[in-house]
RNA sequence: GGUCCCAUCGUCUAACGGUUAGGACACCGCCCUUUCACGGCGGUAAUAGGAGUUCGAUUCUCCUUGGGACUACCA
């Protein structure tokens, strides 16, 4: 055995008591991360043992979100399948006296509480059932309510943190905390230092919020006489408030960032800069270079805020990377099924939209008018201060521009060189934005040529007409 | 309150005793340009405060201040 490298094996043990959120993806990634690079194993546990808040769906939510950002575990456990290995260990450390049964009312617990408080003494359990006999606490345990807790010794312990150096904590402050409510119902920090051990987990990767959990579960460990851990608590995700990212604010699950467009690979580079950075001044990260770069001693310690300006900006780096196609694929399902019905227009305005996009959902908003007729204010016709009679002239004149193009040579590099020749004449606001606006029937949009390229030869005439008929109805009207 | 953790531009961060304190997002300006966006160029903007160590502190030590986590028969 010795000499012999121990490979890395290392968990992401959410709870399912809500869906899979960025704090929750942040752990799993550099998990996952440094498994990767460290050619270990990531393993999923889903710690289900408290059973009034643990639900089905969340455990499903959080599978789903792993997978779809490609964050594939190596093995998975689930800790209600393994109530039995829990009880073994819990009957062994009642008969060796290093746990015990406490029956004691939470009326009591209160008042001590109180009168501890009062003295100003830090509150801990007294106590009080640590001394009854082992036979007698067994037969009680038996009809009475009871708790499982374990005897804690009074002595001052550290733990080696990866991020954060040597932590020192003194066990006297804890008290005998429980670790279970039943045999068949441990509680988490129980649970945990269990699978760990069992599970052979060599780095306890997760959030800094478990620091304090830290000493209990070593206590834990070595009432059960387990190897120490290596830890390393990553700094929290903070809201705009600097406060733990809770249910509210940014907190929404990554399910939902999913359904409003977000791309995998945008929320795991924007996440993997939250808290840790490579050697070199680069932002734009493969998973590759993140796995082959990834190293505890380049995470930060301090909480970060989530920044929401700049997971968009990576969504729309990431969204101008995908290839026509590919975004096409994304975005079908996004978009009525009536525009599928050309599905070459379609990907002519997919190839023209991308580079406006931040998020997926963007789209069908910001392309509807060329699926169906734009409505606008013939005002908007106008190209600054040029009368409306001459903004008319030049779309009669467009129109026949159009209209001498043939069919099959309606392509944006032929438009285009045919009709700049006549806005090179007149001038390209005067000429440019009416067509632009006559199309889009918007203020902003994509280029005219680009238009006219997508709805082709019929609809683009159609909307010149019509455009030209509303700006010479208003100029009678005058 | 107690225990523990933390502290560089607005935000994410680089610098592991010597830099005009660098990059990215956001913001502003210019260029490209018919609009929007993309792209290019440039700009504003930070070492919380105080002691100490040192020839020299963003960097090491201590204190102050500020922020945060935990303080469950939740995880």
């Amino acid at each position: 055995m010795f000499g012999q490298k121990k490979h890395v094996r290392v968990r992401f043990a959410p709870s399912p008591t809500g869906p899979l959120n960025f704090g929750g993806v942040r752990t799993a990634l550099f998990n996952w991360l440094f498994a990767k690079h460290e050619g270990g194993y990531f393993i999923l546990r889903i710690e289900d043992t408290d059973k009034e808040r643990s639900r089905p769906e969340f455990e499903t939510d959080i599978k789903e979100s792993l997978s779809w950002l490609g964050l594939h575990w190596d093995e998975l456990y689930k800790q209600t399948d393994r109530i039995a290995e829990y009880e073994k260990y819990l009957t062994s450390l009642l008969e060796r006296n290093i746990a015990y049964y406490c029956f004691c009312s939470e009326e009591d617990l209160v008042k001590d509480e109180e009168a501890q408080m009062s003295q100003g003494i830090p509150p801990k359990y007294s106590g009080r059932c640590r001394t009854i006999p082992f036979e007698e606490a067994t037969a009680r345990a038996k009809k009475e309510k009871h708790v499982i807790r374990l005897k804690v010794p009074e002595k001052e312990l550290s733990f080696h943190d990866l991020i954060r150096g040597k932590v020192t904590f003194h066990l006297g402050l804890v008290g005998d905390f429980i670790i279970a409510k039943s045999l068949k119902e441990p509680l988490y920090n129980f649970a945990n230092v269990i699978d760990d051990a069992e599970m052979e987990i060599t780095h306890v990767v997760r959030g800094e919020e478990h620091i304090s959990n830290t000493p209990r579960q070593i206590a834990i460990q070595e009432a059960l006489g387990f190897s120490p851990l290596i830890y390393a608590h990553l700094p929290l995700i903070l809201g705009a408030n600097k406060k733990k990212l809770s249910k509210r604010d940014l907190a929404k699950s990554i399910s939902d960032y999913r359904r409003e467009g977000y791309l995998p690979h945008a929320v795991l580079n924007f996440l993997v800069l939250l808290g840790w950075h490579p050697k070199e001044d680069k932002e734009i990260l493969s998973v590759e270079e993140m796995q082959k770069e990834f190293s505890f001693d380049r995470v930060q310690k301090a909480g970060g805020i989530f920044n929401i300006e700049k997971l968009d900006w990576f969504n729309g780096y990431y969204i101008r990377a995908l290839s026509d196609e590919t975004l096409a694929l994304l975005l079908e399902e996004l978009v009525p099924p009536a525009w599928m019905n050309d599905r070459n227009k379609f990907v002519k305005t997919v190839s023209v939209e991308k580079e406006r996009m931040k998020k997926l959902t963007d789209f069908a908003g910001a392309v509807k008018f060329l699926f169906e007729l734009p409505v606008y204010a013939p005002e908007l016709l106008l190209w600054k201060h040029t009368p409306a009679a001459t903004i008319a002239g030049n779309l009669k004149e467009a129109i026949g521009i159009f209209e001498g193009i043939a069919e099959e040579d309606f392509h944006k590099r032929t438009i285009e060189s045919k009709m700049m020749l006549f806005a090179e004449m007149r001038g390209r606001g005067e000429v440019l934005w009416p067509i632009r606006v006559a199309l889009s029937g918007n203020g902003a949009s994509p280029g005219p040529f680009d238009l006219a390229d997508i709805l082709g030869k019929r609809e683009t005439l159609l909307r010149m007409k019509h455009a030209y008929a509303l700006l010479s109805k208003k100029h009678e009207a005058e």
